[in-house]
DNA sequence: CGATCAATTGTAAACGTATACCCTGCTAGC
DNA sequence: GCTAGCAGGGTATACGTTTACAATTGATCG
């Protein structure tokens, strides 16, 4: 296959990029016949830099096929580029309908995402801070509760302006003073109880998730809210703990439904949960709405597909993730100068099938 | 709050604490006492030093709160320890099962995990090979068919032994004698089929997924390699183009319901698309598997809790992740040392319920 | 034509770490 | 007691950029 010559191919080209061990800014000068501070000076501020030079060193930069050192840049510059993300689960999608939003906005912005699952204990607070602390990112998205990172190295460093934004929950206390965005957890748990119970529903439980999430914990205390508002009984065992995973989901409605007093509606603090007592429900042989009435939150995409289609509060993911991540923008550029006042997003009650007045 | 002085609280440890302004390695050798190689060492090769030494220095370290700059570690290593995935989305539940094994693995190894995705553009071909050869990342796992990426970076950067790794396809052509680990789609598409003829349907039909996805190429192909052999004709019309989301499904199934010759099974390439098949199905006042059977891919976690749930092709997804990454461990520490044959890992049918024999 | 000034380019230092190499001092063997 | 050997620690350089500062060039104006 290694034919002679007879063809018009740039063979210098060719040969450059065969072997191209690492071309380094220096080479690029050495060929342009100029300093390597002009060869920088052409990339980084090509207006500096007169016409023909600047010829002289793109021609350099396409026949090495250079590229700058990120590394090196990196570590010149302090900055990395990189953004960290913290958060429960990757995999339930609510979570990544807000990468989406925050993936969109650091696309914009130059930035990559590093992402990190808190669940699995795939990383210890510990291990983030030390992250942090070590400049390998240049900020950290908090999607998760991380009570336990607050104190050790969090706050001996958030003096130094760590560029640290909250979303999706209220910040916890020890995180005081970082900017957060999310929607009011609260309201909305109460919202939904609320419609159960405007539908006339009186014996109402809740699968919750982890005692340690801030963002459940919210939602839980809107649901207790909202009953003794309404004065309506909770019973002992009709506040069941998930983990916010479908099986959890399962394991907690089997409880319910096994309960002296069976509810009659289900609130779920998410919609990952919901599917999976949905589906528990049914298999005990009992039909939704009709039985017993589910309520979810979130609004996920598979919430519309469900059967029935899931009645659950819709959040802006996407668009909270969008904000967060312009937040932490700024918190980067602009330091502390940037606000850090916590940003309430609206939610919304979607009302879709899974809810019906009670038969009794 | 600021009380006088009478606690035995270490002040010194606490002032130091307090302002520590960008303490690097010289700080805590001057601290310490001995010179900023005697640091390193402490750190990276503690048993070339004496315990006496080692103390010193520990202490040092941890009065000042040191943490070595990763960004000057990387430069000078020449390494991140930060690997890329390129996957064609994040939302899709199989591939989240494929990255909690490549995070898991990832950690063992002392990696993160950067994660850019393909299918909203969030990333051209150019840019992943810019990142690559700019050192940003030690290596990369290629989840999605990046044909258009081969020609351009890639021939040129391949001889340099550059790491990488296609997960969950098989590799393009232009990728040829890269290290690949997946299933074999074309037998698993055609098992799938098989099952469907096996319970006498003889319409059958495909949603697929887009023409550029190899994978979803060698499913179409399995799918209409077991028609033929069986000698079953597929109609104009009954292979619809899904693009591996809900919607994209619905949209599919819609056209297919409308058929003339209606299909009385339907083939989807993946589960998220069965998923949405399914729904639209059941909307159009048709139940499955009475009317018409549903067969999916990648056996997802919401296919056990779909109603009914899913038939499907099971993958070892967490284990596809785990050993890709392994893969690539191996690719990034012994170069072109380490084998590049595809590496086949077994697939699985699981019957469900939503496939029974055709009503006619 | 020479001087002044602006525009452009070159020089060199710095970022924080790792390490090759050298030096010191100790131990052990004779 | 002397030397060979070696382990522990110091010195200094390199990694590839960016950038402050110096130097040079070119141009404009008197």
């Amino acid at each position: 296959m290694k034919q002679a010559s007879n063809d018009a191919v740039p063979r210098q080209e060719a040969a450059e990029a065969e072997d191209m061990p690492d071309v380094s800014i220096k080479e690029v000068a050495r060929l342009a016949g100029v300093s390597i501070a002009t060869v920088s000076r052409c990339i980084n501020n090509p207006e500096k830099v007169t016409a023909k030079t600047r010829r002289k060193v793109q021609d350099a930069i396409s026949q090495t096929g250079y590229s700058p050192n990120k590394l090196a840049q990196s570590f010149r510059r302090g900055r990395t580029n990189i953004v960290m993300v913290v958060l429960p689960s990757v995999g339930d999608p609510f979570f990544t309908a807000v990468m989406n939003g925050i993936r969109g906005a650091a696309r914009a912005k130059g930035y990559s995402v590093l992402i990190e699952e808190t669940q699995l204990n795939t990383m210890t607070a510990d291990e983030i801070g030390a992250m942090l602390v070590s400049n390998q990112t240049d900020g950290i998205i908090l999607l998760a509760s991380m009570s336990p990172f607050g104190n050790e190295v969090l706050s001996a460093k958030s003096k130094r302006r760590l560029p640290i934004v909250v979303g999706c929950e209220n910040v916890s206390p020890e995180l005081a003073n970082f900017p957060s965005v999310h929607i009011d957890n609260i309201s909305a748990a109460k919202e939904a109880t609320n419609y159960l119970i405007s539908q006339g529903h009186q014996r109402i439980a809740m699968v919750c998730g982890q005692a340690s999430s801030l963002l459940t914990k919210d939602r839980e205390f809107g649901y207790r809210a909202a009953m003794k508002q309404a004065e309506l009984a909770i019973e002992d065992g009709w506040v069941v703990e998930g983990d916010l995973t479908i099986a959890g989901a399962r394991k907690a409605t089997r409880i319910l439904m096994n309960h002296g007093n069976r509810p009659t509606a289900i609130f779920c603090a998410n919609d990952e949960m919901a599917i999976g007592c949905l589906h528990e429900v049914k298999s005990a042989g009992l039909q939704v709405p009709r039985d017993i009435s589910i309520i979810g939150f979130d609004d996920i995409r598979y919430a519309e597909v469900t059967d029935p289609p899931l009645t659950t509060i819709s959040q802006p993911a996407e668009e909270i993730g969008e904000r967060v991540m312009y937040r932490l923008c700024r918190r980067i550029e602009a330091g502390n100068g940037a606000s850090s006042s916590p940003e309430i997003v609206p939610h919304k009650l979607v009302i879709r099938q899974s809810v019906a007045k009670p038969a009794s």
